[in-house]
DNA sequence: CTTGGCACTCTGTCTTCCCGAGTGCCAAGT
DNA sequence: ACTTGGCACTCGGGAAGACAGAGTGCCAAG
């Protein structure tokens, strides 16, 4: 009973704060939600929380605001997600439905999430480790220098530019590319390395140098893109939002490509939502900010992950709902091409 | 003699407005420069330069800050593009060097001009239009959707997933992209479009459907890539600054790809280094920045543009000199390659 | 355990005041 | 005709003080 009536409390304390963005007081608490019993009541149970570090009060005197811990409290027990709205569904459905390339998808995916949480938006390219070789192309651009190509299945396309020692014939680049796509074709990226280990034993002496620098330019492009590419978008809405320690130092981090990488968090069930409450984060200069993520992918696999980040003081269950829906619909999006 | 003094002055004013970013008044710039005058007689020259709109003052009895037209008169006539220093270019050349693709070499660029420049940096893909095709791929995915790719000789790859209206069979691809390619081959994208118009034509009638599809699909990638990628880096270096207006504008319009566009300006002479200052602006919004570009591109082609934007209170001479540096060096890798 | 009452403590805001920097103008000097 | 020192004037910004309001903690009564 008792505690009951605290966790409510802390609830409406974080709902009001949120929405507000003032310190709430016990009699405002009293009058906006109607919790059936008086202000001196609420500021008991206030005090309790309080001493549980689920609240504290900015100075003394002035109202409460919810704590790292309290927010935890709120998201994990007090919370719903909310489901977005059937309009919102359908602008989202449409506006992914558009995407011509998986650079595509992975823009407007950014972007859209950005909009439609008014913060900011973080998306990471699906990776490649999971997916598989669709195909694999050499493409000569002088006679030392060729262009190598991989596609995989996720649609994705990897580059690089091979310098050969020695000029090539186009012949042997063609029966090298004939080699490399019957060996590898529908392989998985991980399992590549293996299955190239022998190939230059099989090609005659004089193909070797060649195979021998493709392969490493091979092996190079899939371990290096292991650490991937993470876009964001929607920076303006930090403008307004006051962080509790500098805009700079948020701009800064999420400009570094290996700190978004940790914040979008490691891989955990495909389609659960992840979220990183304030000091929970391990980075200074992002201590006033929470991180909403989910792992998304083409069928059961998860192959990337993505989310925003706004200030602590955010709508979690808003910001979950459009997270969640999001990351189902691009899915969607990738199972289907 | 009067008119060389005043001159004198203002440049004075600009750059001690620069330093330290606050109204400068006739005492400090008398006594800071040695322009060999009395503060009285600086402040009858000053009064002239505000009645011709050089320079303004916040308010009565504050000193005097540059106007858009100030600066634009000091940047035309006053100041040197200050050259880098010996261990900047070798950073540069160092940090350019080591790009492994195109798309390495901008993110490099990019995040190399912000640092440099301590501002934020904008950075064009290079336009595709004025490159060629060195090799176009059809990648069967299923046996009704094909990966189309086009290579140009600067490097770039364009990837588009083609759906088929029927089943195609794996000789018809080959056959396709054997004929696309012999057409192709080394021509300018401009001209593209007239090579492939009487390409059907010279198809079997049952490879025209497929034919007509997969062409729609390379003009498109063609026309659509007209306007850029464009990207930056550094936004965090705009926490400090004050643009007189907000940084939430200033942040919406650089995720805004045609006003980006816009802003690095339209094609000028390569390696001439385009300013523009303040309200010479067409944005709203973005009329306390300023922004310096230049175009860059291998050989004597100019494929994009590249640049700054920053408070209209910026140094000019240094970052001028930056941005022409990074131009220059860009230019070098590309042509390189 | 809840509630109303009450004294207390802060913060934020508003006003006032004052200092100093900087100007414009004028009259004198070269 | 330009330069210079002098001087009165203006105005922004900071310091100090007063004040109102919100909110708390505690206590005693229901």
């Amino acid at each position: 009973m008792v505690d009951d009536r605290k966790l409510a409390v802390l609830r409406a304390i974080v709902e009001d704060y949120v929405s507000t963005n003032e310190p709430v007081g016990s009699k405002a608490l009293a009058e906006r939600h109607n919790l059936g019993v008086s202000p001196a009541t609420i500021r008991n149970d206030m005090a309790m929380l309080e001493e549980q570090g689920y609240i504290a009060q900015p100075h003394t005197s002035a109202g409460r605001v919810p704590t790292d811990k309290g927010y935890r409290l709120f998201v994990d027990r007090l919370s719903q997600v909310k489901p977005l709205s059937g309009a919102e569904r359908r602008a989202i459905e449409s506006f992914l439905a558009g995407a011509v390339d998986i650079d595509d998808v992975v823009t407007r995916t950014v972007r859209l999430l950005a909009q439609l949480t008014r913060q900011v938006a973080v998306v990471q390219y699906p990776t490649l480790t999971s997916s598989t070789i669709r195909h694999i192309e050499l493409v000569p651009l002088t006679d030392r220098r060729l262009m190598f190509v991989l596609i995989t299945n996720t649609g994705r396309v990897e580059q690089r530019v091979v310098e050969s020692a020695e000029a090539v014939e186009e012949s042997r680049v063609a029966h090298l590319r004939a080699m490399l796509n019957a060996c590898l074709d529908g392989c998985g990226l991980a399992a590549a390395p293996d299955r190239v280990a022998d190939l230059p034993e099989k090609l005659p002496a004089e193909d070797r140098p060649l195979a021998a620098t493709v392969l490493s330019v091979l092996l190079e492009s899939l371990v290096e893109r292991h650490d991937e590419k993470i876009v964001f978008a929607g920076t303006a809405n930090l403008a307004g939002a006051d962080l509790s320690v500098g805009l700079r130092e948020v701009l800064e981090a999420l400009e570094e490509q290996v700190v978004l990488m940790r914040l979008l968090g490691e891989t955990t069930d495909q389609s659960a939502l992840t979220v990183r409450i304030g000091t929970e984060n391990p980075y200074t200069g992002l201590q006033g900010t929470s991180i909403v993520a989910a792992g998304y992918g083409s069928g059961d696999r998860q192959l990337a992950r993505l989310g925003v980040l706004g200030p602590t003081r955010m709508d979690y269950p808003v910001t979950m709902g459009a997270v969640r829906a999001v990351a189902r619909y691009v899915s969607q999006i990738l199972a289907a091409s």
